[in-house]
DNA sequence: GATGAATGAGCCTTCATTCAT
DNA sequence: GATGAATGAAGGCTCATTCAT
């Protein structure tokens, strides 16, 4: 049937060309922030016509809340695969969790970029708020579900909640990310960025010292 | 001497007018994000007119970049308030340390969202990513010589530069910033956070124990 | 193929639209001065948008450079028209040229204002001076051509070169221009100011005696 | 009288102020164009204060009304100055007329633009206009007056009234000033625009024949 | 008499959005 | 479905002018 297939054609091109222009939005926010997007250059930058995001999202807005959305969407791939290898350990699901968000691609420059970008208007826009909430949730749940793993299913630790351990390890990440874009040339290494949230951790789960970067010893044997 | 008086009090009056200015910029921020701020707004909030901004600092990058500027030496002030006591000893300075910036009024919503404004954009402006980096290298270098007092003078404790310890604590205070913008809900309690950077602190600082919350006992009595 | 000639009915209308604009442009400088142009007029003035202008000039700066642009090939046209009829005299096309500078519609007030206004400014404008420059240079070149015919090809006459009888000629048209414009009601009649110009020639081309207007008898009989 | 006195010298220090007020409007318009005159660059140019202008000639309409006057006085003094030297000979006094008008420091790029921009928005303006044709009659005037006395006294010449022939020496001049500010590159050297004037007027009075550039024999000596 | 802070109208420009083709 | 010309609201900025000091 011609029709059909024209129709999924269609649909399928249509695709392609949504995904295309969050593509150029996401690119455009990178390069010059928010307030830098406009209808035009997502066109420009996708050689189509003006009208054209418009027709596909209706309104900016909307486009930009998509945007947001796919931002979270791959992140939330990213953090799942690292911590849903149920072959490895909880410690190196841990090790991997901690790399794949503080190395690039993801501790990328341009992307965390953008995240903050997003989040520093997203207290003003409560439909931004509710994309953070509704994953963030979901993430902060599944790296306390990983920190049970480690405590042996127990929900306090040293007197304090999983929960409020998962939430530091996230709002750590958070900050690093923050000290990576607005110190660019003094930022913490990756390395030490890693370790000080193992060195965290181990407070609660000593079984992670081994992860831990080794003690230098310094000229006098020490 | 009139014509000095004179002159004085004028120049007076054109500083309470320019700090108002000032205030109401960082207000709207506050309340509407950046992209809020429009000289027409500025000037009807402090009931003067439309071309009063352009008349004390020219452009409206200039307004925002006095504001943003104006943000971190208020923040400077706060810090260096609590970290130079020095009638105090390095663990409660500390302490201090961490309750003014993790606490009202400092970490106050409407202040980090000011921040987070900020932030959002100045990865793609030079002139703010300068402000930044001038302050925060003197924050940093503050916190530092804080942790060298508790560490006997030492620089580098197990194996971690003070250097890079100092940097990870701001970086967990700025974390605990986004958290609690992005999450208004469900971020973490003030005393939390305190307490995670304490944790954190503890692993290099055995003294600092002493301040952690206590361990409570769960039912069982463990 | 509709889609082509789509298009190519959407160009003309556009350049429909472009020239509309460029006419209401000059036809305001006519009335008002350079001045007196406001994009707001010239959307008025054509019955469209305010930002009209924007879209097809991007800037006001650009929007007059157009029109300016077009006055100067207006004019070439005229010249043009006049000298280059070889089916004629270099004598005849002389007179010709003289009376399509000299008299309506060429020179007509509300034109030779729009002239005055360009030249007003041009000498703060760079790109003002390259227009008038490129096209001035082809202007007394064609006239110098001209004067070449009529001296036999011989490049100076009486002691002159022909290109300082050709400026000449241009400079004295331009000033009969300002003295219109100046002096509305005492300005020189349009057949004096020819007569004037060919005055002038006739000391370096006798054979132009024969255009100069008649001497009247005084009433002696002189 | 003291109060005389003071009265008398804040009566020559206003007109002091006034002076260097105009001249520094003035000095704006011939390095930026009437566009370029605003009451703030005047004030500053003149290390006064914002207000002053205002203070002195009310509105900026009336300070430029009042450069405008200024700079037609200057131009009579210079003329008047050439013409009426009665121990001149005609001849010379004509002579000298050209060479004023033509030579710096009347014929200087900067004095020049300044007409030209007047010039500019001088038919839009009623007040211009006035001012110009008030002076401009007493300078067509005059010349004729010294036609009068080479024709030895009768008003027509060659069947041309002494008045059109004088006021075509004035357009000559205006002309080779405008030519002079569009064309700074290939604009006519001032004696042969000088020169071309007097051969313009030899036509009529031949006794100028003496004045004129000497023909240059060519290589053949013709 | 002089100052300069403050006013407010008017301008150019940007840009999301619409709609005829 | 797609285009791009046209719209019109809104913002930043300039600048002549006013007026309290």
């Amino acid at each position: 049937m011609p029709s059909h297939n024209q129709s999924t054609n269609r649909s399928k091109q249509k695709q392609i060309t949504r995904q295309k222009l969050l593509d150029a939005t996401i690119d455009i926010i990178a390069e010059e922030g928010l307030v830098g997007v406009t209808m035009a250059k997502v066109a420009e930058r996708t050689q189509l016509s003006r009208g054209i995001c418009n027709f596909h999202f209706d309104t900016k807005e909307h486009l930009m809340l998509e945007a947001f959305r796919m931002l979270y969407q791959e992140h939330e791939l990213a953090w799942r695969e690292a911590l849903s290898d149920l072959t490895e350990s909880p410690t190196s699901r841990l090790s991997a969790f901690l790399k794949t968000l503080l190395l690039p691609p993801i501790a990328d420059h341009k992307k965390v970029a953008v995240w903050m970008a997003f989040w520093g208007v997203a207290p003003h826009r409560q439909t931004y708020l509710e994309i953070c909430a509704s994953i963030d949730r979901e993430y902060e749940a599944e790296v306390e579900r990983l920190l049970r793993e480690l405590s042996g299913g127990k929900k306090t630790v040293h007197g304090q909640s999983l929960h409020a351990i998962a939430v530091t390890l996230t709002c750590m990440i958070d900050g690093f990310w923050v000290n990576y874009l607005i110190s660019p040339g003094g930022c913490l290494a990756p390395e030490d960025a890693i370790n000080a949230c193992l060195v965290f951790l181990s407070k609660f789960f000593p079984e992670l010292d081994s992860l831990l970067l080794p003690e230098e010893k310094d000229s006098n044997g020490n």
